[in-house]
DNA sequence: TTAACTGTACTAAGGATACTAATACAGTTA
DNA sequence: TAACTGTATTAGTATCCTTAGTACAGTTAA
């Protein structure tokens, strides 16, 4: 399902928060869906089930999944997200990408060009094999 | 110097990293302007000297300050930054940000507008109390 | 009800990493 | 020479990540 890199330093569960966090921005598992669960996802990746869990816990504490006992774990609406903590963390990690950006030599249009790309690839653009995918 | 969290699950050494790279990009510390000695640092914050200099290491590898043996380091100047290397993993870190910032419910407007605001403060703006600081 | 699934919680153990500590060596400067 | 600087090494402790095993509770279908 996912590249992992066992060996980095970046923790296995934090890998797998931001490749869930990207699947879900990027609106390839959509609102309501499931996800895999926590034993099969295990068995799949051949990683221990905690492990998943613990990614499961973050990622649900970061308001992008809920959990159903007995049921499984899913994609949160859209709406419901967003939550004041979470936006502050985002601005300070935007402020300090921007900055080292710009200091490392990137002009402002190369970010504008940048930031043009991605809010293509996201919210409006891509509709791709459904034409209006109302649920 | 520094205000830093020690309780933090973030290493001392990276919010060092940080907080100097801040500096540096602000300009608050110029270039081949002197650093704190590893010693002298590591007394004044009460943390060890293995610790500043893992962060004064980390920093050298980056391209931001340049060390001398025997008389202590400094701030790398502008123009010899900026490895390719860098530049990816920022260009990396701001499409992250950016796409969660999106996600999270900022505008397109919003992030412009901080982009402005960092810009001004930076390479552009703020010239203080000197007037032309050539040297 | 039963069986098999789901999430959740807990304890224990190992391995890796961060940090501290102490010491040593080499270059610079007054 | 003395006091500063960066740099390197070794060792011990603490913390975190991951695995492992077990257990409990809710859901779903046979």
């Amino acid at each position: 399902m996912f590249d992992l890199d066992l060996r980095s330093r970046k923790p296995i569960y934090e890998q797998l928060v931001d490749k869930f966090k990207e699947l879900i921005i990027k609106e390839v598992i959509q609102a309501d869906e499931k996800l895999p669960s926590v034993r099969t996802l295990a068995r799949q990746m051949t990683i221990n089930p905690n492990t998943i869990q613990k990614a499961y816990r973050e990622l649900e504490s970061q308001g992008y999944i809920y959990s159903l006992k007995g049921k499984g774990s899913f994609v949160q609406a859209f709406s419901e997200k967003a939550s004041q903590e979470e936006l502050i963390k985002v601005k300070e990690k935007l402020k300090a990408a921007v900055s080292e950006a710009l200091y490392l030599g990137m002009t402002r249009a190369d970010i504008e060009s940048l930031l043009q790309e991605i809010d293509e690839s996201t919210g409006g653009g891509i509709i791709d094999d459904k034409t209006s995918g109302s649920k």
